[in-house]
DNA sequence: CGACTTTATTTGTCAATCCATTTTTCTCCA
DNA sequence: TGGAGAAAAATGGATTGACAAATAAAGTCG
């Protein structure tokens, strides 16, 4: 008997998700636009519509598309961003595969280089931007919550504008990792940096001072590391009560 | 008339999936173990088969579970990899939003420390594994692919031991992305590094000589790249043809 | 005892139907 | 003519019931 090939057995709603964000990530579909609805699907595929519905339900899980109801709703495809490495870095540290004290280490290699290259790239636009940021921190908010978001601010604009989108893509997940640490944990009172640290590194960005920045953000990060350590503790007897977002 | 709260719209699987993945966060469900089967779900939340398909579904698309039929099938658990960062790096790559020059920029920052610090942790255990790597990648390999992927092994248990399992979280993926636009653009006869590179890496970590083995890393890298860069033009011209995998 | 067959369990797919949401269009009245 | 409200239409969300396909375990027969 001749050797037949095994017939691959895969599910077609596999197949149809991968068509469909092959699609996408070719450009068949920009961000904006609408796929096709689940009942056109449903005849272009030539199956049926519970396959379509799991297939367009992995792209959204993965991140490709927003679903809308009604008339013009449908499957929006989306500008990627990096929530998907942020969920995929906060899953690690709910499972207890990370630490506070490992997410720090990394921060403090990545961010101090961050700066010293947003120093070489600054320009009109971000150093507005930046300076916004930093305004934006000062400003009194209402709720600990956008205190701690606010806070933020600073860095995240100097992720943006460091000029390696992969190295956004990597400090920005981080940044907003720490938050969520802080904010589950929620010590209202503490305050972790005063602005002068802030201002400091911007200072030197916008004096387009690259070590100078480096340095002031690695100092930076000391004051933060302290207090975020004795969070830890906190905030693994907290997860156990609160449900995954 | 009293004032309602707006009664909130959710998906039903939305809620199904959530509860079910926090219950895998919380160590209700370990890894190995199975989750109830999709009928007896059905009767655990009162609703329809489909909805818990959904609902599993988007669990095995964001990496928790893998799922099996037959007798002894289900939804398994599975221990959380760096899988999940590695797609979505991948993606970002294939949608244009990252370069290779900005990939090997990160390594250059990165790689060097983890060799300093995989220096620091060297242990009877590591040390053993990084001499296998080593030697493994000596050893001649049947195709491209296997060659290629070889080439990594070494770089793969350095980021391993280096003790930030957060470090191994980020650069893994890198490593691998680095692997995937090799293999997609196929330059058979391309060797970028030789193999006494890798072995002066390993001989500063095996001396537990932190600054010798972060020199000698950097150095590889910089072998790496001037090979690297020159694909990224040859890949992106093929990926319009080739389908996402 | 071993090879084959059957059976049972579980996921995969289908079809038809109805519900919920939301935008557009129509209608009717001021 | 305008505008408010009602109806219609388009689309995703959910249900039900049935059958197919895969696969591990149990049974059967030589």
């Amino acid at each position: 008997m001749p050797s037949f090939l095994p017939v691959k057995q895969i599910r077609v709603s596999d197949v149809v998700f991968k068509q469909l964000k092959s699609a996408i990530l070719s450009g068949q579909f920009s961000p904006g636009q609408k796929l096709p609805s689940e009942r056109e699907l449903t005849e272009t595929f030539q199956i049926s519509r519970v396959v379509v519905r799991e297939a367009i339900r992995s792209l959204e899980t993965s991140g490709f598309v927003t679903i809308r109801q009604g008339p013009h709703g449908g499957a929006y495809v989306k500008e990627l961003g990096f929530d998907r490495v942020f969920e995929s870095f906060l899953d690690l540290f709910l499972m207890g595969r990370m630490s506070v004290a490992e997410l720090i280490q990394v921060r403090q290699l990545i961010q101090p280089e961050v700066s010293r290259l947003a120093a070489l790239h600054v320009n009109a636009d971000s150093a507005r931007l930046l300076e916004e940021a930093l305004a934006f921190e000062a400003t009194p908010k209402p709720s600990h919550a956008e205190r701690v978001k606010g806070r933020m601010a600073t860095d995240l604009v100097l992720a943006k504008m460091c000029g390696n989108r992969l190295y956004q893509a990597i400090l920005e997940p981080l940044i907003r990792l720490t938050q969520e640490i802080i904010l589950t944990v929620k010590p209202e009172k503490t305050v972790f940096h005063d602005h002068s640290e802030h201002q400091a590194i911007v200072d030197a960005v916008l004096a387009r001072n690259g070590p100078e920045a480096a340095a002031a953000t690695s100092k930076h990060l000391n004051t933060v590391q302290s207090g975020l350590l004795k969070l830890e503790k906190d905030f693994r007897k907290r997860i156990g009560t609160v449900s995954a977002s």
